[in-house]
DNA sequence: TCCAATTCCTAGCGCTGCTAGATATGAGAG
DNA sequence: CTCTCATATCTAGCAGCGCTAGGAATTGGA
């Protein structure tokens, strides 16, 4: 009986394989240069496969959307935990999250920008998500006011570092200044 | 001689017929809803005929976003020019800015999320632009420290007012704090 | 060894942005 | 008034997209 044990191991395989195989392309080529054909190549298997794991190309985008929460939350919580001061930490933090989006812009644009439906209606997804927003909200805890709430403080810095990103990545704002405007926002944001 | 000039002029208006198709397509239906055969028929002309105007879809879509950035550029101008003193001016163009956003979000990602490439090159968008980012500079001049410059602390609002908006745009904030979220942004910038 | 169920692929649908080549239109010359 | 030529426009088609129906191959159990 563990030919059926074998068959679902080697489905995870290749479902994962999926999912790498669409991040490694986006990441090196950008998500337009991510098709099902190239994919499905990419896996040597047909296209039909892809469909057997995934509903439909927005699902796996999702799914490499999964990998980034985790992997954006790891990253916050280490600049976090490495901080020499709490007020440090808010500039460490805000710092990492942009190299995160700076470094892997295609990954940052699933999460964030593209791929608006499914993942946050899953279980998995919410739990990374929200790993990386409670780093977030740790990070700016010691320096948020009595006269706002730590949620909203939160998002709305969050939303800053967001406005800063996406406002640079899509040449709205020359990378030129970028250090200044990232200090303004945490300096504002810090007491 | 003045059949070449009815040429011109019919042929002008027929390009702006191609762009206020696509805008209301793109508002009514979505962007992805706005395609060549479409907007062809609108015109009632064949698809080639876009191409002797635009040099392709993307173009179109940037002479849509020109419009939107004149728009955007007086719906600040009359927060600010409406608002009883330069506190609550802030409060107030930031109230329109979202207003923008979320009333024409089609024309909004035209503007700042999609077609990266074109508009920025040219001449008259930088006009419009720069209209609107004036507006902004001089809506928060009398709220910015002696410790910031004009310029950068008027791009990390920007970049604020538009992470508030895409992070909602794409659910990723649900809409209820809104109000509380814009309000800390504002009131953060604002001394 | 044969059957049934599962897995996988071939082929194709309707759509996209875009373009080459043919056709219709209209202005100016004789 | 007619013919010619340039311009404007359309028909038809290409290559690619996401996605799927139906048949072929493979595999496990009787």
């Amino acid at each position: 009986m563990s030919t059926q044990g074998r068959r679902e191991r080697e489905r995870a395989e290749r479902e994962q394989a999926i999912i790498s195989a669409a991040r490694d392309l986006a990441l090196a080529e950008g998500w337009d240069a991510v098709t099902t054909r190239r994919l499905a190549a990419e896996i040597e298997y047909s296209q039909p496969v892809l469909y057997s794991h995934f509903k439909g190309k927005d699902a796996i985008m999702a799914a490499v959307a999964v990998e980034g929460f985790a992997e954006l939350a790891d990253a916050l919580a280490a600049a976090r935990a490495s901080a020499a001061s709490p007020r440090q930490a808010v500039a460490d933090v805000a710092t990492a999250y942009v190299a995160f989006a700076e470094q892997r812009p295609a990954l940052y644009d699933a999460m964030f920008t593209l791929a608006v439906d499914l993942p946050f209606a899953t279980q998995d997804v919410p739990t990374d998500l929200a790993r990386g927003f409670a780093e977030l909200a740790e990070t700016v805890r010691p320096v948020v006011g009595d006269a706002d709430d730590l949620e909203t403080f939160t998002e709305t810095f969050w939303s800053g570092l967001h406005g800063l990103v996406t406002l640079m990545r899509s040449a709205r704002l020359r990378r030129e200044g970028h250090e200044r405007r990232l200090a303004v926002l945490v300096n504002r944001f810090s007491r």
